[in-house]
DNA sequence: CGGCCGATCCACT
DNA sequence: GTGGATCGGCCGA
């Protein structure tokens, strides 16, 4: 039996790189009318206000990344490459714009779900292997930035760490650099994954594209 | 399972 | 105008 207990604002109130290793292992559950798909975080990247040259948050407030400076705990939802969503979580005191990316988890509820809003998942660990195929999994978009993830209530909630059975050590956390993000913020190990969780996903490197439309 | 590469559109310069 | 905090189709191993 889950506690059900969702965190709590001071847990998101607190240093951006604590809340991302804590947050491993939490559940990110939505509910909708098509039914609950929860999901447990294995991998998470941390951005640090607008002294971390990797965050949306860089160049200073813009009307996107507006959330960030708003309230721990709120969602900030991203739209990039033209069709994916990346659901955040703001950390940190008010004003300062810290977030946690949600990169990747394990689907413990709602898998049929899940599978229906995923179909090209090759494998159940494929369904949320991915900060865009986990929000895809979920059912979260747009629709939920600015949205109170402490909030029992609300929809879209993250819930503590289900209780560990019996004697089973705590997972191991790993960290490394962040993927996808180029130049000076790229050295900075701010990713951080459990150990040996299969649904960790692939380090890909920062790249630049070029010309990719031949017109 | 993994490498390659095009898709697609919005935010910001 | 430029380039993404990405993914899926295709193909080869």
């Amino acid at each position: 039996m889950t506690a059900d207990r969702p965190l709590t604002p001071a847990f998101f109130a607190r240093p951006v790189l604590a809340v991302a290793t804590d947050l491993l292992g939490t559940v990110v559950r939505h509910r909708t009318e098509e039914g609950t798909v929860a999901v447990r975080l294995t991998e998470v990247e941390a951005y640090d206000g607008e002294s971390d040259p990797g965050s949306h948050a860089f160049r200073g407030p813009t009307p996107r990344n507006a959330v960030m400076y708003g309230r721990a705990g709120h969602v900030y939802v991203y739209f990039t490459y033209g069709m994916h969503w990346c659901m955040n979580l703001v950390c940190g005191p008010v004003g300062e714009a810290s977030a946690v990316l949600l990169r990747a988890g394990e689907v413990v509820e709602g898998a049929g779900l899940a599978t229906l809003r995923r179909p090209t998942a090759r494998s159940p660990r494929e369904l949320a292997r991915g900060p865009a195929r986990l929000t895809t999994a979920l059912g979260v978009d747009g629709r939920h930035g600015g949205a109170d993830a402490t909030d029992p209530a609300g929809s879209l909630t993250v819930l503590r760490a289900p209780a560990r059975r019996g004697t089973r050590p705590a997972a191991e956390v790993c960290s490394g650099p962040r993927v996808g993000v180029a130049g000076a913020g790229a050295a900075t190990p701010w990713r951080f994954w459990l150990a040996g969780e299969p649904s960790v996903s692939a380090y890909r490197a920062a790249v630049s594209r070029r010309r990719t439309t031949g017109r």
